[in-house]
RNA sequence: GCCCUUAUCGUCUAGCGGCUAGGACAGCGGCUUCUCAAGCCGUUAACCGGGGUUCGAUUCCCCGUGAGGGCGCCA
């Protein structure tokens, strides 16, 4: 999910893996830090590792192509040479098929084109099982620029590499067949392949696959939502594979153990942000106080109420202990506490009129502005004792001062509790805001 | 147009010949409650269609159909 393809030297317990991006419109270098970043980010091992022989355990196509590769390619195209697999046509070089040729129309390229009989590919697929495709027309693996072609320097490398496992999504199924015949050509016995379902774009981002460029399709967006990496872990991995039983909730150590190729689905899987929204925030709810109050500082540095949440230590670590269990996620953060930083918050004006509407809100917040200073602020429940006992000598409860007084000190209907909001501003501020909530009517 | 893959609730899925078709997200209802969430309880909702095979098909096979992908001197 992370990269769409894997190719895989299984060594003792390690993988080493080739990185591959083509794109000739990104750059490599910075590409090769998004990934980077984004393993390091998932809490995934890895070191860049050695690069022997020119053939990179980075290896990329693109950067390398014309300086350090450029002979290792020769080298393949040789081989291939003295096989009698390769012609020039059109001042590029192609690959020849072996078999019967024959003249075809050719409907979708509205051309005539030569086709060659040959027997059927056969891929045999971790996933999907034994796949046979004909391929039936030479193609080109050097373009007349002298510069080689995906299909070959995919190959190339892979054997250069001594990959064994190719691990990548099912678009990639159908080319499959190129590269089984170029291992033939090279007389080598292809690696295994596996390949995955897609991720498809849900209803909201369009229809079809899900590619690089989608929103949402790269692992740094999520980071800088700020979603906890190990609920993107989790919901990725259950895209298209399950645990076997109805467990859903695992760590990466719990992924690793349990995975396996075959058990693969083979189906497409839609992607579903809700459910990820949900995971995260059962790993939200799961954080230990301490790694919330981090990961909540790392997040408002970058926010502008930032300076003047983080001024205060231990008021902000109160104010993260009562946002934890209520947010969805931390990107929430910064409107859910905003109340809390500054004087001048917003008064949400339909909450406001729903309040003010109901009972006599004016009175009971003069009741109440007239008790604050002679209550006690030491705790939740000594503030819960206060309101009840001035509840209670008018005959009336609690809930009848809640609504207005949350709407006076917090400008909204949404929080943690009363008391507490109470009890962290302190008497001086909630009799302040009543006091200016009463004024401004 | 040709080729490949695939098909269970709206979504992610369990099921590998006989099940009251299970779970999760979302939805709905309730409980709890100082708000909002969360939590708990309950509930709506699915085997794409048609042929076979079989005593018996969600499950195996074939044909449709839907979904996705591939058919470049892109990767």
């Amino acid at each position: 999910a992370l990269f769409n393809w894997l190719y895989a030297r299984h060594t003792g317990g390690k993988f080493i893996l080739r990185i591959e991006d083509t794109d000739q419109a990104r750059n490599s270098e910075a590409f090769l830090k998004l990934i980077y970043d984004s393993l390091s980010w998932l809490g995934m091992d890895w070191d860049e590792g050695p690069n022997p022989d020119g053939v990179g355990e980075r290896g990329s196509f693109g950067p390398y192509r014309q300086s350090q590769r450029a002979d290792i390619y020769q080298h393949y195209l040789q081989k291939l040479r003295e096989a009698g697999r390769v012609y020039e046509k059109d001042g590029a070089i192609w690959f020849k098929l072996l078999g019967e040729r024959y003249q075809t129309f050719d409907e979708h390229r509205k051309k005539e084109v030569e086709k060659v009989k040959s027997g059927p590919v056969v891929i045999a697929d971790q996933i999907r099982g034994r796949v046979e495709r004909m391929e039936d027309e030479d193609f080109v693996i050097f373009r007349s620029d002298g510069n080689p072609v995906f299909h070959f320097v995919n190959v190339v490398d892979d054997i250069a590499m001594q990959v064994s496992h190719i691990i990548r999504g099912e678009d990639h199924l159908s080319n499959t067949s190129k590269h089984v015949r170029l291992y033939e050509g090279f007389g080598v016995t292809p690696p295994v392949f596996a390949h995955i379902p897609l991720i498809l774009k849900s209803p909201e981002m369009g229809q079809g696959k899900m590619s690089k460029r989608d929103k949402g399709a790269l692992i740094e967006e999520y980071q800088s939502r700020h979603f906890l990496p190990e609920a993107l872990v989790n919901y990725l991995a259950l895209l298209g594979w399950n645990a076997g039983d109805d467990r859903e909730k695992m760590d990466i150590a719990d992924i690793v153990r349990l995975f396996d190729l075959p058990g693969v689905n083979q189906s497409n899987a839609k992607f579903d942000g809700r459910k990820l929204a949900h995971m995260n925030m059962q790993y939200l709810l799961a954080l230990s106080p301490e790694r919330f109050l981090e990961l909540a500082r790392d997040y408002f540095q970058r926010q502008p109420a930032g300076v003047v949440a983080l001024a205060n230590p231990a008021y902000f670590q109160e104010i993260m202990r009562l946002a934890q269990p209520k947010i969805k996620g931390l990107e929430e953060l910064a409107a859910y506490t905003g109340y809390f930083w500054s004087e001048d918050f917003s008064v949400d004006p339909k909450v406001k009129e729903k309040v003010m509407g109901k009972g006599e809100p004016q009175v009971r917040l003069a009741e109440l502005l007239a008790a604050v200073p002679g209550m006690d602020f030491s705790s939740d429940a000594s503030i819960e004792a206060g309101i009840k006992a001035l509840a209670e000598g008018k005959g009336l409860g609690f809930g009848d001062y809640q609504a207005v007084a949350r709407l006076a000190v917090s400008g909204t209907n949404a929080g943690p509790s009363l008391t507490s909001i109470f009890r962290v501003l302190g008497q001086g501020r909630v009799s302040e805001r009543l006091r200016k909530f009463q004024a401004a009517g």
